[in-house]
Parts: structure tokens; C-alpha cells; sequence
DNA sequence: CTGCGATTTAGAATTATTCTAAATCTTGAC
DNA sequence: GTCAAGATTTAGAATAATTCTAAATCGCAG
């Protein structure tokens, strides 16, 4: 998961199926054809695609895939833990299959959305947790220039 | 700002006008009746309401300002720095009239949002911000349990 | 007070997403 | 392997939030 740049696989690797089935079964899902290709679309570049693109990736592994089924697909991976939602601003939802730690970054100039590696947890920062109060997930989202535009620009 | 927590004037008081007047003007804004109202409409109560919400208390001030206009004044007092919108799912956008460094907690059994003061910047936590990138806003979004839903599930 | 550009307005249009109901798969029991 | 039951997929309709459009109105500079 930590190498994959850009590939034209998008039936994710045999080796590979059997964590993402087992992952998917485990929650009670079944692993079916569809879920794969979603999968492997959002996999072939590290880009966090929209569902729109995703459905466009998807056709080209199975021509006749329906967007009602992306979205499906999207919502049993992400209960099965293999994908996490992006919302950085009103505009389409996207979708990132990074489940390490990470922040999102998305430049203001070109809209490329990237990875932070890193924790973004509370207690790291000067956040006060108000008292009674659970705190369960922590996203954390980083807009300003990426390295090309920020070169570009200067 | 601070001690605001409830109350029934949708136009701000003439005192804090001073002060939204120009702010809008700065940013090359005309303060009208309608920017007053809606960032009336936000002080009003500090629970990040959505463009709906909104709507419905700015008609209270002005039976007949139509929903374009929200859309427009949320805008334009978000160029003014008087406003901004906190995106935490895939829901309506919601306003929040805060411009202090804080995080945006909702909770995730009565959807409450509510803010946590403190100042998250990618430097307090291991965020590793890779080279060539410019950091401009960071935001911080929280999901738990607020300290009634919190109570209640014990 | 006059004119011009900014703002407001109602309603239409657009966009992303969800819903619906019928067809088709998958799985587990036999 | 076959079959039934339930899950999943599918196309298209429906919905919800937001943006667009064009005409009316407003507010400020001269």
C-alpha cells in the first residue's frame, strides 16, 4: 500500500485480494468483483479521486458498473475499514485509501489534495477536550501551496 | 464575542456594527441591511447553524430576503473574515461566526457541533509537512461523544 | 439628484448523492 | 452440484444543497 504510485492494475493483485476479502468478511460484507475494481481504482494513483472519477476508473475494468454501485461499494469499504472519506470544502466528496495516520493537504492553487504523513491527535496540540467529552476520530486538513506551485509562484 | 450564548437581536447592536461595517468595507464590501442580519442571524447562537437555519432566522429580521441572499452575505462575510464554514461530512455546510483559533467538534450521537478552543498548527503534532509545501489554514475536526450523549450511554 | 456598479431577489438550473424496485449474484444448507 | 434466502447490483428517478440568471433595487460618488 506504501509503494504504489500509479499503476494500470485495477483488479487489485491476487496476493493483495486476500486482505481486502478477509477485511470485507470480517465486517460482514461480502468481497464481491465490484468492491475489488472500486478498490483497485482508488489504489492506481494516490490522488483521492471523487466518485465520479472513480466510476470512470472503474468502467474501464467493467464497462457497464453502475454510480449507485460506486457509491455502494464505497460505503461497504469504508465500514470495512479499507477507505476513509475527504471533505475539504463544499465541493465532491473524496475518497483515500491511506489508513495510516495522515492529514490531508490540498493546494489552493492547483487542488491537488495529498498526504501528510503523521498523528493529529488532541493531546499533541493545544486543543482543550472540554470535560464529559468522548473524542473517538481526529481529521486534520492543511490547505496552502504545494512544492510546484509554490515554486511557481515566487 | 466570547460571552455570547443566546439572544433574541438578529441586526447586531450599533456598538459591534461599527466594527462588521468595517471590516466588510476593508474588503471592498458594502455593509448592507442583509450582511447585518445574517451575521445576526450567526450571533444569535453559537450552534454553527446550516444556510437553512440561517434562512429561517434572517426571515424573522426580514420576512422577505430569499435564500440566494444567505448564500450570497455568507460570501461575502466570509471574504470579510467576519465568518467561516466548517465542512464536516458529506451534510449541509455550516457557518460559524468564531474566528478564533479553535477545532470543530460534533458529536456523534446528537450531531451537536460545538467548538474546542486552542490552536492547532501542523508544528504542535508529528505532521510531517513534506519539503517545498506552504502551510496557509489548518483545521482541526473532532468526532466523539459530547458530555450529555456521553452521560446518557453510561 | 443622477448614474453606475454592487447587491438583492425569485426562480430555474446544476451537481452530488440517495432512493427504488427489479434483476442478478453469493453463500450456505442440503 | 442444486437451491433458496438474502445481499448486491443496476438504471433511472428523486432529493437536497448550492449556484446561476436576469431583472429589479439599492447605495455611494460625483
Amino acid at each position: 500500500m506504501k509503494d504504489v504510485k500509479s499503476r494500470t492494475v485495477f483488479v487489485p493483485s491476487h496476493r493483495k485480494r486476500g486482505e481486502m476479502d478477509e477485511r470485507m468478511v470480517e465486517s460482514g460484507l461480502r468481497p464481491t468483483l465490484q468492491r475489488r475494481i472500486v478498490l483497485g481504482a482508488l489504489l492506481e494513483k494516490p490522488d483521492h479521486p471523487t466518485a465520479d472519477e472513480i466510476f470512470l476508473r472503474a468502467k474501464r475494468a467493467k464497462p457497464n458498473i453502475s454510480m449507485a454501485t460506486v457509491y455502494n461499494c464505497l460505503d461497504a469499504l469504508q465500514r470495512s475499514d479499507l477507505v476513509k472519506q475527504v471533505n475539504m470544502d463544499r465541493s465532491a466528496t473524496r475518497y483515500c485509501p491511506n489508513m495510516h495516520e495522515h492529514a490531508h493537504f490540498q493546494c489552493e492553487e492547483c487542488g491537488e489534495v495529498t498526504d501528510f504523513d503523521g498523528t493529529a491527535n488532541p493531546e499533541s496540540t493545544d486543543i482543550t477536550v472540554p470535560p464529559g467529552y468522548q473524542v473517538r476520530h481526529v481529521e486534520m486538513s492543511i490547505r496552502g501551496l504545494c512544492a510546484d506551485c509554490s515554486k511557481n509562484s515566487s
